[in-house]
DNA sequence: CATTCCTATGATGGGCCCACGACACCCACG
DNA sequence: CGTGGGTGTCGTGGGCCCATCATAGGAATG
């Protein structure tokens, strides 16, 4: 008792300590530990009483004592790679921003909070932050982050596939190859006779993957491929590179965009040149958003379902940080979804009323 | 030494703690962390070696234990109203991505990190991490959770003036009535006769304050309010809404929607009325995304400045923490910006090719 | 006296910081 | 010339932050 109020001499008197609870209950702190965290066997009369007096005290145990105890924080870190001065790419792609809300939801779900840790942090805020395991997304091939905390034996999930030997503890992806492949053969089936592709300049796995199928499909049918690389970080260039491929003169009839701003821009582009969609252009691009339902003519998009696979990697994150030994792969491929609209279909199936953006969730 | 040894036994070999730098410099603890944090009087000579060893062993102070005994964890709180299910509205609004990126760069400049916090997640999650301060979006009359964090002495700052007498450390906002009363005059001076008003249903600030400021303006000029208002977290009611609008006997010749998809229902509506933007529909939307500089037309959009508000409720917020005096006042109304395209003007300046998308930024 | 239950004590986790101690050096005084 | 006090520079010890857990101890009951 004396010990406990001597102690507490130089606190702030704002918080109240676990050995508050204890001296105003009049048990030990074991007790209280015990009593709030429904450890041991105490009669029920102690355990209530306990807790009545930590709440009027208004006790909340320190988080950063018991993560010093116990070596469990509660934190995953999400990493996302970057491009230029930014530090994330959060806005350009609603990719980014779907995924890491269903992450954080799948997280909290499990008591976890997600810290977000840009790649480029300075080095000191990622050593200043206890993590239990990290998120990251598109992975570099030889990403030093990635590599000091593999070492630090903490778990890392990855969102794609890593690249090179990337020792990663699982990784969730697309099957990126067999989506585009998958456009190509639509665009084809809708009377496509040269199939354009809008892809970026940078060297992550998406970028990669997605154009070295597009590449072999076109090997595959004997096209000629028909593409421009942009910078995909500058939304600008993105409007001047899809401007750029349909003023080619082998300009495609088709054009596949493999990021999200692509759509508009496209659609921009054709409108500057007198080209109708579908009918003189088949577009798709891949995106999350909804403004593709309502644009004139709606636009066929490919959806890479971030809602899932941000879901997939917290799950499979928080197993290994705990050591559950589900039954979830640690290799996981998500399928991709094709919404199919106007601006992918020479014959539009219907000229009646559109109906107003339709609810393609989850 | 003997001391240091003994007491690492018990300890698993995969971290070294600052006793084994100690040990493996020959000094002691104190003085490597002195060493490392640049603190007291040492040679430099002894700095270099405590360093190199540091470094050898692949030293990494705990970030756990520095919390506890510094009382500072680098960690500030995002939280987020939420509607539905979701822990937060991340996707519908660019607004809040970008305001979070800009957040995020700017904790990270000064040393900090986010921490993605709903304002609905559990208790538990909420009590298991240690923050210095918290940054809440749009906060509710009575969150009970802002309050909770008051009431314990931490640092907080709102996006957006804080409902009712919410004690926050300071916040930052938009003048939102003048940017509404600004548009609706830029939208009567291009000829506008009846003005429509798309807002929510929800109690937060923004549409409340954007609403009343309509209506003033309404009763001002003598017209007849005609609005319609859906819950703003359900993008299908938004197209719906829009609908609504355009269907009304006392249809407008004018339209602000004062949410991001707003501008996409509203066209694609007109489009089935058959009304021409600009000639027979005027438009403007809150918006932060450039698909509206591709839009045929192009729409005008009120930007909310999302980044500078990200920056500055982080500065002032780290202000507080840090306990700085800095000349930043603690109440911020930053201005928001009309982007005027074609969709607002009766006669278009320029009936030349529209330019690919302007780099709006900042 | 033995067996249940419950509670108290003390060690532990790891880095930071206050208050000193050791040591070198210089000057002055005896 | 020797020694004590003054002044500095470096470096060390031990306590502290706070909750958790293992183990030992005590009270009550059969």
């Amino acid at each position: 008792m004396s010990r406990a109020e001597t102690s507490r001499r130089g606190s702030r008197p704002g918080r109240a300590g676990i050995r508050d609870v204890a001296a105003a209950a009049g048990v030990s702190i074991t007790t209280v530990s015990d009593a709030l965290n429904g450890k041991g066997r105490l009669p029920d009369a102690t355990r209530r009483h306990v807790r009545e007096v930590a709440d009027r005290l208004g006790y909340r145990p320190s988080a950063a004592a018991r993560t010093l105890r116990t070596g469990k924080s509660g934190l995953i870190g999400l990493t996302v790679t970057t491009y230029g001065d930014e530090p994330f790419t959060f806005t350009e792609f609603a990719y980014f921003a779907e995924m890491a809300r269903a992450a954080t939801s799948a997280a909290l779900a499990r008591g976890y909070a997600l810290v977000i840790l840009p790649a480029t942090s300075r080095h000191d805020v990622w050593s200043n932050v206890a993590l239990d395991g990290t998120v990251v997304i598109d992975p570099s091939d030889q990403d030093p982050v990635v590599s000091e905390l593999v070492r630090q034996g903490l778990p890392v999930v990855s969102d794609g596939r890593p690249a090179g030997s990337l020792p990663v503890t699982a990784w969730v992806d697309n099957d990126h190859e067999a989506a585009v492949l998958g456009i190509l053969d639509h665009l084809a089936g809708a009377g496509a006779r040269r199939i354009g592709l809008l892809t970026g300049t940078s060297t992550d796995t998406y970028t990669h993957l997605s154009t070295t199928a597009y590449l072999r499909w076109c090997e595959r049918v004997g096209q000629d491929p028909v593409y421009e690389a942009y910078p995909a970080h500058d939304p600008c260039a993105g409007a001047v590179a899809a401007d750029r491929l349909l003023a080619r003169p082998d300009r495609p009839d088709a054009v596949y965009g493999l990021f999200d701003p692509n759509g508009t821009d496209l659609l921009a582009a054709a409108r500057r040149y007198g080209l109708r969609v579908p009918d003189d252009l088949l577009l798709v691009c891949c995106s999350e958003s909804t403004v593709y339902a309502n644009t004139e003519p709606p636009i066929t998009t490919l959806s890479l379902k971030p809602r899932r696979i941000g879901t997939a990697v917290v799950q499979l994150l928080i197993d290994a940080i705990e050591g559950v030994d589900s039954d979830r792969p640690v290799e996981q491929v998500i399928p991709t979804e094709l919404i199919v609209r106007t601006s992918s279909q020479r014959r539009p199936p219907r000229t009646t009323v559109s109906p107003p953006r339709s609810p393609e969730g989850a």
